[in-house]
DNA sequence: TATGAATGAGGTTTCATTCAT
DNA sequence: CATGAATGAAACCTCATTCAT
């Protein structure tokens, strides 16, 4: 998502063209546009973003913009379609080996909460969007028949887990997902009010550390049969 | 906060006066004005939100909040304050009786998980203030000097838990409540995407109290002390 | 003008009421608004002052102003009126003694100098004034009824020069009064613009006297007889 | 300045396009609004002129105005430069021949006279920046770069009459600069007020001549030797 | 494809002034 | 006399969007 080598891919792939931005590379700008989109939106939200600052920060024109998305929503639109391809991408290439259960439920955990921690612009465009109702997802076609393949892999891991006798039984996947995402969502969503009323770092590689653990173990605790 | 719209004025103790905003109501006018403004700032975030709009649907004019606030971010950290002042407010006065340890943490956080369904407006204003970073919240003096005294109330629980022998050692209060509030406030924060992507609802009576004992569970599990 | 005993001599004089600005010392708090709203009109102009910032910095209210001024019209009238009327108190006090004309003269214009460059509130009154034109002064009455003695000082010195053959004749009081002032005005009037122009100081203690004894001179030389 | 309104269209090398301002005339647009601007701003001054009032008088909109010159402020700045290298660009081409000194003193003053009297907006323009102590002007790199021609040559005419033994050594250029505009500004400036007060007419033909004479026998007769 | 110019609707804010007490 | 509350008109400015080239 804010992998930014987009459009530089780009221009090496199609010809060996000057980076002047005179290449036409229709993909490329795309790319380019969404980049910068992404950023600002998340950065300011629906409302509070700017075409015109998005279209400075751009390799191209305002114009482009609009021939490209339509409209200002058009490009939040396509901007959610993107977060939300990355990490239905990644969650279908996730692979868990042949863990046993409870480490392979704490690995998943702990992809999670690595994820968005690395993708802040991802958590908070979704933050953006709850704010709009999910209008705009509900819209999207290209979102709706996204696979979340994280459901799939995360209910044959406490299948497993079940059959094993190490998790209990009656869990649905689910509320477990829920759990799983609220925990990690909530260490970058709420950074900001958070760490400022309990006067407490919640950036650092250490303390993210410890709360990942921590939430991990949260997780396979919920899961876990109770110690024979 | 969003129950008492209107109410304000009954309470004006002068006389039984018309809600025609008339009446040289300071307090009235202001509160009305900040109910008004908490809905539209929730509902919209506060670019989205619209000065005009919010005095439309005030007993005063646009004039009133300019008067008594300033602009538009002193009103909306007016909103955040009063926000924050009202689940402070009832924290202060909750009361666990002398419950067992694990039964006052299980009530501590079904109270939490219901504060936060109950007034989706404080927990959008949340997010609204964490997508502008907190900037807000920093400013304000009045929210800085409130007291989270939830955090005592919790630690207090924790440590007859600990005393008690039933709650294990060594978890810290602040990440307890961390994972309390993140299991919380997913739930009306994250309602709108979650609930259109898995669609599955999080709204009816039926899954707030299934989802309500699975957090409290959850969170129990995580101090509990492996059962003999 | 910008003396700023007014409102203090009132209150002693009256009683030995507190300062609280209680004491119902009516002329006490014209003078007081007038002083603010002089220097407010200076340094502002009139559409610039604001009626709510010189009532801020008065000892009264705004609705003061309003009753005493009718209107920020009504005030600044009053303030152009205080301003020449100051002007023309001291110009009609003015002794040049028995002064031989060359000298007299002379001191007239230093005197004229050195009232504008004590009273830059004064000169820009008059500045803000031309800027509209002069309606102000053309509505009061009292501004058009002043006498304005300086000229009549000017005109006895001059004939009396003629008379004595140190003057030559043809020249009208007016315009050698005009000259002066011009001189005199400048000073004040344009010090911002000049100084920042040419990059020299036009306010210390020593150009104000090498200025005002060229100024002088400039007058003098105009109506000196050419040398036997 | 103000006699140029118009005329930038009709400059437009493109086509003979009406004045519809519908054509993609950039320079003329701006400098359009540059004219309706320098009117407004001389008659009201910054704080009374509108930009909807400058806006309504203009070929284009409101928002052009916003477009090229930012703000009001940078509006009032690009007419104070304008204005200022007006004046300078003429001063620059100002030529006094070959004239005897004297000649050539009296007229350049009668130039600075004329000039200031028939460029009554670049007067109240400076009188307004003054009344704003000279902020805008400051900020100016432009006008900060302009070089004030005049001064040069007024230095030139100054030394060739010292040299022929008709000037009197001991002046300072800068300081006879000061007395020529002093004299030539006042005019302008203060006519509304003195022509009020003292009943006189400062803006007929004649009284500019009888005016504009005595002015620059003013400044010879203070530059010059005393007769033999 | 690409760009700078243009636009109208609407956004936030301010002002002088008046009212109720 | 005195004060804080209230007001409507109008001020400045910004936004997403489209046009001309």
């Amino acid at each position: 998502m804010t992998a930014a080598q987009g459009s530089g891919r780009g221009r090496t792939k199609s010809t060996g063209a000057p980076a002047t931005g005179r290449t036409h590379d229709p993909e490329g700008v795309k790319r380019n546009i969404l980049e910068v989109a992404t950023r600002e939106f998340a950065a300011k939200g629906y409302s509070g973003a700017r075409v015109d600052e998005i279209a400075a920060k751009t390799a191209t024109s305002k114009r482009m913009i609009y021939y490209y998305f339509r409209d200002k929503e058009g490009l939040f639109v396509a901007v959610l379609e993107e977060a939300y391809s990355g990490i239905r991408r990644i969650e279908r290439d996730l692979d868990l080996g042949d863990l046993p259960p409870a480490d392979a439920l704490r690995r998943l955990t702990e992809f999670t909460f690595d994820y968005q921690n690395a993708h802040p612009d991802f958590v908070r465009l979704v933050m953006v969007e709850n704010i709009h109702d999910g209008e705009h997802l509900e819209r999207s076609e290209r979102i709706q028949s996204l696979n979340v393949s994280v459901i799939d892999v995360l209910e044959a891991v406490y299948r497993r887990g079940v059959a094993d006798g190490v998790f209990r039984a009656g869990i649905e996947t689910l509320d477990l997902h829920m759990t799983i995402s609220a925990l990690s969502f909530f260490n970058v969503a709420n950074r900001a009010t958070f760490s400022k009323i309990f006067k407490c770092d919640m950036r650092s590689d250490e303390s993210l550390a410890k709360r990942r653990s921590q939430v991990a173990e949260t997780v396979v605790r919920y899961v876990r049969k109770a110690a024979l």
